[in-house]
DNA sequence: ATGACTAAACCTTTTAGA
C-alpha cells in the first residue's frame, strides 16, 4: 500500500500534472493541499476516468484540501473538531484494509488525515498566531482521533521544519517562519502524541527537501526546505518499508513549488 | 532590494504564499 501527500498550488493550473503523476505512481491514497479552488469546481470526474474516488473541500481562491484513493473513504471529516476555521485546511478519512492486515487492529482501516498546515506568514503577526492555536486545536483533536484510530497517518504540507538539517540555509533562516521554536514544540508535541516522522525511519540523502522558491532558481540550486511531512502512528510504524520525496514534478514545466512525498506501507488495501 | 516567482482576484495592482 502506499499513500502520498502534494501540495499542487492550484489544481486548476496542476491537473494535468497531478494526473500524469497518477499515472506513473499508482498509489492507494492521495492527499493534495493547496487547491485554491471550490468544491463546485472540483475535477471529480476527471480522478474518476484515471480510477480514484475523490473527497475535496475547498474554498475560492486559497487554501483547500482533497484526498483521492482507489477504494471510497470512510467517515469523512472536514476540518479539526472542535476548532472554528473559517478556512478549508483538513480533510480525513478510514480506509479499509484487508481482513487481519493488521494484528488485532480496530476498527480494521487506516485513519488518513491530509493537512494544509498554516504558513504564518511572519513570527509575532496575527497570522502567526493562528497558526499557533490552529496547531494547538490539531493537536487537542489529533490525541482523541489516535485513541480512535490507533493505525493512523497524518500527512500533508505541514509549513514547518525539524531542524537545521530540513533547511538549505539555517542560519538564513533562524528563527523565521517555518523554523521559529514555537512551531517546532508544537509540530513535537505532535510526534509525542505517537507518531513518528516517516520519511527519518529510512536512509536519505542530505539536503532533502519537498518545497523550493520559485524565485532566484530556488530548485536548480537547491535551496529548499523540507516542510511536507507523512507522520504515522506507532501501530504502522513496523510496516513502513519506505518513504521518499519524488523530485520528477518540480521539473515539470510549470510545476508546483512542492514535491510529492511518498510511504510505503507493508499491507494490502482491500 | 520588505527583491526574486507564481497564482487568484477586488485583475495592469494587490495579496499571499514560504
Amino acid at each position: 500500500m502506499k499513500l502520498a501527500t502534494w501540495n499542487v498550488n492550484s489544481l486548476t493550473v496542476r491537473l494535468p500534472q497531478v494526473l500524469d503523476w497518477l499515472a506513473a505512481n499508482p498509489v492507494d491514497v492521495l492527499a493534495l493541499q493547496e487547491l485554491k479552488l471550490t468544491d463546485d469546481k472540483f475535477p471529480h470526474a476527471a480522478f474518476a476516468a484515471a480510477g480514484y474516488q475523490s473527497v475535496c473541500f475547498g474554498q475560492k481562491t486559497y487554501n483547500g484540501v482533497a484526498l483521492l484513493s482507489r477504494t471510497a473513504g470512510q467517515d469523512v471529516v472536514r476540518n479539526i473538531p472542535g476548532f472554528s476555521d473559517d478556512m478549508a485546511r483538513v480533510i480525513s478519512a478510514t480506509f479499509p484494509l484487508a481482513s487481519g492486515a493488521i494484528q488485532g487492529d480496530t476498527p480494521p482501516g487506516i485513519r488518513v488525515v491530509g493537512a494544509y498546515f498554516p504558513n504564518g506568514q511572519e513570527p509575532g503577526s496575527d497570522k502567526f498566531e493562528y497558526k499557533l492555536a490552529w496547531l494547538q486545536g490539531l493537536r487537542a483533536w489529533l490525541r482523541s482521533e489516535l485513541q480512535a484510530y490507533p493505525n493512523l497517518v497524518l500527512m500533508g504540507d505541514y509549513n514547518i521544519t525539524f531542524d537545521d538539517a530540513d533547511v538549505w540555509d539555517p542560519e538564513g533562516m533562524r528563527d523565521q517562519i517555518h523554523c521559529t521554536d514555537e512551531e517546532r514544540y508544537e509540530l513535537n508535541a505532535l510526534i509525542a502524541l505517537g507518531l513518528a516522522d516517516a520519511h527519518r525511519l529510512f536512509p536519505q540523502a542530505p539536503k532533502s527537501y519537498s518545497w523550493w522558491d520559485y524565485r532566484d532558481f530556488g530548485f536548480k540550486r537547491n535551496h529548499g526546505m523540507r516542510i511536507d511531512h507523512i507522520l504515522i502512528s506507532h501501530a504502522l510504524q513496523p510496516l513502513a518499508t519506505g518513504c521518499w520525496i519524488d523530485k520528477i514534478p518540480r521539473k515539470n514545466e510549470r510545476p508546483s513549488d512542492h514535491a510529492p512525498v511518498v510511504l510505503e506501507l507493508a499491507l494490502n488495501h482491500s
